[in-house]
DNA sequence: GCCGTTTTCGGCCCGACTGTTTTCAGTCG
């Protein structure tokens, strides 16, 4: 039986259920595809283990139709059922059905009644105005599609924002409504709210209908419009549409709730209210048994009258956490306080921006009690690489600000590279000077699966190493994971006590949450890092810990949360006594 | 296709918007 990524047996099942879609199955065959794509892609454990385990049907959502075509799929490299509709509908048609406005009904009609089976076929049959006279369509219908077209609708699609310009952005929109209206509840929702990796638009709550007027003449935005007596909508400069929605205080509780999402935590909480008789919207919840509609001023209370404890925003995407909230079992979060120091900061010796005392003063400003200074190592290139040399005398250099520097315990570290042989890039006698080893991939990106699992795990050998740093290399939306079995390093680390890096760029956050869910749930130590490269990027902290919550993570599942005493005594270098 | 304070069949979240429609289907979030 093959090893395929949850992410590829996913991508498999939706694209399954876009067929049955295409092939114009009951909408509930199709939904049920896509939500087991949903929760592989989400599981924390190995789809493809438990397949040889035979326990498929314990994830929710497989039954034993699911199960059957999943083994089909790791035995034989491909569904039946898929191979079968892809002879039938031409994967033109399917990325005719990412157009706007344009589903799986009407692209089926296009298909039959004009063979249309591609981008190209669409557009010709458009400007040969070919499109109007069919049944559901119309002049404004077939210009629509032109549109969509010109756009490159069908080619890729739209663009997400990386959270951090995404949250710059609405952060300033809210600072400048609350100006207008310094008494007005101002709220952000939304996938920005949830603190995902990415985000496509803005949604903003408010209480006070006045601010809908007032969007348009922000600085930040170029354009907007009011949408209805409850809503308007605008761009900003840097193109991210901005939904902005009013409500009164006494359903505030509601609308937020409901545009926060996700839309999965939305409709399995909807799902359930249902079971007891409750009906959740946008506008409250309907009793069905006194005919009354709840109104609730905060989130809490719609929660509540569900039955359920409170869901923390970054649990809202349907992993088990309405279960737990039902149970009373939800974890206590971890939060940005929680952490005592960070263990990845760069400076000016490699390619970081500020001195070892800037970055100790800025670490000490946040409340930090401890800082490891790990520049880059011996073989980082762009000049910036540190000889075994320098790194002695970076050693003497960390020392004398420690001493110098008080309230805050400065550590002298390095970020070695990993090279292929998984080998670090300076020697054991050096490296056994420091006080923390992080290493890292920054070459050779293009290995193999097994060569780069193998590296990675041998790294996590190596006694003098002490943590793996942004173990998969992706850079959301910019550049995909190196091909790696998580599984496999996961295992390695817990064996060998080496950590695992949350690591806090915006860019990065790797290991991401599901990952970091996987890694805690295997007992492996983790870790939440800045990996600044100033001292304004200590501030980013926040997303590492954004992501630590979004993976169900408590303090406790987090090693630098602890004082580093306490930490260093726990380490895997203080317990084999090297 | 899944699932069970409606248990092995009959349901399956809610509402807005759009365009093509005389009451609604399709799409979207």
């Amino acid at each position: 039986m093959s090893d395929l990524a949850n992410a590829a047996i996913a991508d498999a099942l939706d694209e399954l259920g876009d067929l049955y879609e295409l092939d114009g199955a009951v909408i509930h065959r199709v939904l049920a595809y896509h939500k087991a794509a949903k929760t592989i892609r989400d599981a924390p454990v190995s789809v493809a283990a438990l397949a040889r385990a035979g326990t498929l049907t314990t994830l929710p959502g497989i039954g034993a139709t699911l199960a059957a075509k999943i083994h089909d799929l790791l035995e034989r490299g491909e569904i039946p059922a898929a191979t079968k509709l892809r002879e039938r509908y031409p994967t033109g048609l399917l990325a005719i059905t990412a157009l706007p406005g344009l589903g799986p009904k009407r692209a089926r009609r296009l298909f039959d009644e004009l063979g249309v089976d591609s981008p190209a076929a669409l557009r010709a049959a458009a400007d040969a105005q070919q499109i109007r006279s069919l049944k559901g369509f119309g002049a404004k219908g077939e210009a629509a599609i032109l549109v969509a077209l010109a756009a490159g609708g069908a080619e890729r699609p739209r663009r997400r924002v990386v959270l951090d310009r995404a949250l710059g952005a609405a952060e300033r929109i809210v600072a400048a409504l609350r100006e207008i209206e310094p008494q007005a509840q101002i709220e952000l929702a939304g996938s920005v709210r949830r603190r995902a990796d990415s985000v496509k638009d803005l949604d903003i709550v408010v209480d006070n209908a006045t601010l809908l007027d007032a969007l348009g003449g922000l600085e930040s935005i170029e354009t907007a419009s009011k949408a209805s007596a409850s809503a308007a909508r605008g761009r900003t400069h840097t193109g991210m549409t901005v939904e902005l929605r009013a409500v009164t205080p006494d359903q505030f509780g509601n609308l937020l709730q409901h545009l926060t999402g996700s839309n999965a935590h939305n409709a399995a909480l909807r799902e359930r209210a249902v079971r007891t008789g409750l009906h959740l919207s946008e506008y409250g919840v309907l009793d069905d048994a006194t005919g009354v509609t709840h109104h609730c001023a905060s989130e809490a209370e719609v929660y509540a009258l569900a039955g359920l404890a409170y869901i923390p925003a970054e649990l809202r995407e349907n992993r088990g956490e309405l279960e737990a909230a039902a149970a009373g079992t939800l974890p206590k979060l971890i939060e940005l306080s929680d952490l005592r120091g960070d263990l990845h900061a760069h400076t000016t010796a490699s390619d970081g921006h500020g001195s070892i005392e800037e970055m100790a003063l800025a670490a000490r400003a946040q409340g930090l009690d401890y800082l490891a200074i790990t520049d880059h190592s011996a073989t980082h290139g762009f000049g910036d690489d540190v000889s075994p040399d320098q790194l002695r005398r970076q050693i003497e250099l960390v020392h004398e600000a420690d001493a110098r520097i008080g309230g805050i315990r400065l550590l002298a570290g390095s970020e070695v590279n990993i090279l292929p042989d998984g080998s670090p890039d300076y020697e054991d006698s050096l490296l056994a000077e420091l006080d923390w080893v992080i290493a890292s991939v920054h070459t050779s990106f293009g290995l193999g699966r097994e060569e780069m699992t193998e590296r990675m795990c041998r790294a996590t050998s190596h006694p003098l190493i002490d943590a793996i740093g942004h173990p998969t290399g992706r850079l959301i939306e910019r550049r995909l994971p190196y091909e790696l079995d998580m599984d496999a390093l996961i295992a390695a680390c817990a064996a060998t006590g080496t950590m695992l890096e949350i690591n806090s760029n915006p860019d990065r956050r790797d290991l991401n949450e599901i990952h970091a869910r996987a890694a805690a749930a295997a007992g492996a130590g983790i870790l939440v890092n800045s990996d600044a490269h100033s001292t304004e990027r200590l501030l980013g902290l926040r997303y590492g810990v954004w992501t630590a919550r979004r993976a169900w993570l408590t303090a406790a599942d987090v090693a630098n949360t602890l004082p580093w005493t306490a930490l260093a005594a726990q380490s895997k270098r203080a317990r084999s006594g090297t």
